[in-house]
DNA sequence: GAGAGATTGCTTGACGGCTAACAATGATGG
DNA sequence: CCATCATTGTTAGCCGTCAAGCAATCTCTC
């Protein structure tokens, strides 16, 4: 649906490019929340979700600055997101050899089976949502965003 | 640039269509942060531009139910940011004739003014962004996002 | 070594989002 | 008229985000 429609405008937007960027931030959004809904169901949030979907799958060891990169957030959300899961014991932080400042972050293992039975839910919906666009569209869509942020200050 | 560098993610992501999710979710975050940034500057929220923006620009008159619709947000944060926009005297909750639980949501004279001073930015904003995409580059993303947002459930 | 500057993680406070519950009011059916 | 149900805006509690500032620690330069 049109985001005139959606967003119960009397006037049509006139700036086509006004209207682009509606549609990109309302999606993001809309997505994000079907992401809530699964992630809800297994007690995470969306940001507990992504700290154990990057932990997952990384490779070398993380320290909290590190997901925050990767995760694009401030110190201080990896600090209070952590906190909530480590106090689920989904995660561990890890004292760091040479250097006392920071930790390494961890899976535990129950946080690792809870993400074993998460994932699947989140990548059925990720084939849901897209169903309809074939693989040349998804990436023509991707190469238009990708030269959208590269206008954005921020982007990295 | 691609999500795989963007995320500083050691391997790249294997399906298609999970990177294009999480190539909208991105795009989507990066514009509103490039408009709070802009917002900052006078003073306001992304939240509360919203708000007065939308009021510029409606034709009836607004319940505060109708502006979480408009911008879809529930009734609670409705209240919160009228509270804090109404403490700045931006806008102000008038009586409804007839309807003693409603209010109609207007802007101030001082709020009219500075909603008039933050557009041009904003307007600017938008046209920076989006300086690389031609008019048929803009429909074909508009509708790609528009097939996804028909997957999404809570799209109206 | 010693001092200056960076970096790390933590704390605090403000913000806006949500859900759930509430009182007040309106609408509807008998 | 009255009982019931729906709707409106508010409140309280949770969450995650950010900016700003802190102490501890590391690094670099002299």
């Amino acid at each position: 649906m049109s985001i005139n429609r959606e967003l119960h405008l009397d006037r049509p937007i006139r700036d086509q490019r006004h209207e682009t960027v509606l549609n990109v931030v309302r999606t993001g959004t809309l997505l994000s929340r079907k992401g809530e809904r699964t992630f809800q169901r297994f007690g995470l949030s969306e940001a507990q979700f992504n700290v154990l979907f990057a932990l997952k799958y990384k490779e070398h060891d993380w320290t909290q600055t590190d997901l925050g990169k990767r995760l694009l957030v401030t110190r201080a959300s990896v600090t209070s997101v952590l906190d909530k899961l480590e106090g689920k014991e989904l995660v561990s932080r890890q004292p760091v050899p040479g250097d006392r400042r920071s930790y390494h972050v961890a899976l535990t293992v129950q946080g690792r089976r809870l993400i074993d039975q998460v994932e699947p839910c989140y990548r059925q919906d990720i084939q849901e949502v897209l169903a309809g666009l074939e693989s040349e569209e998804c990436q023509a869509l991707i190469g238009y965003l990708e030269r959208i942020r590269s206008n954005c200050d921020g982007a990295e």
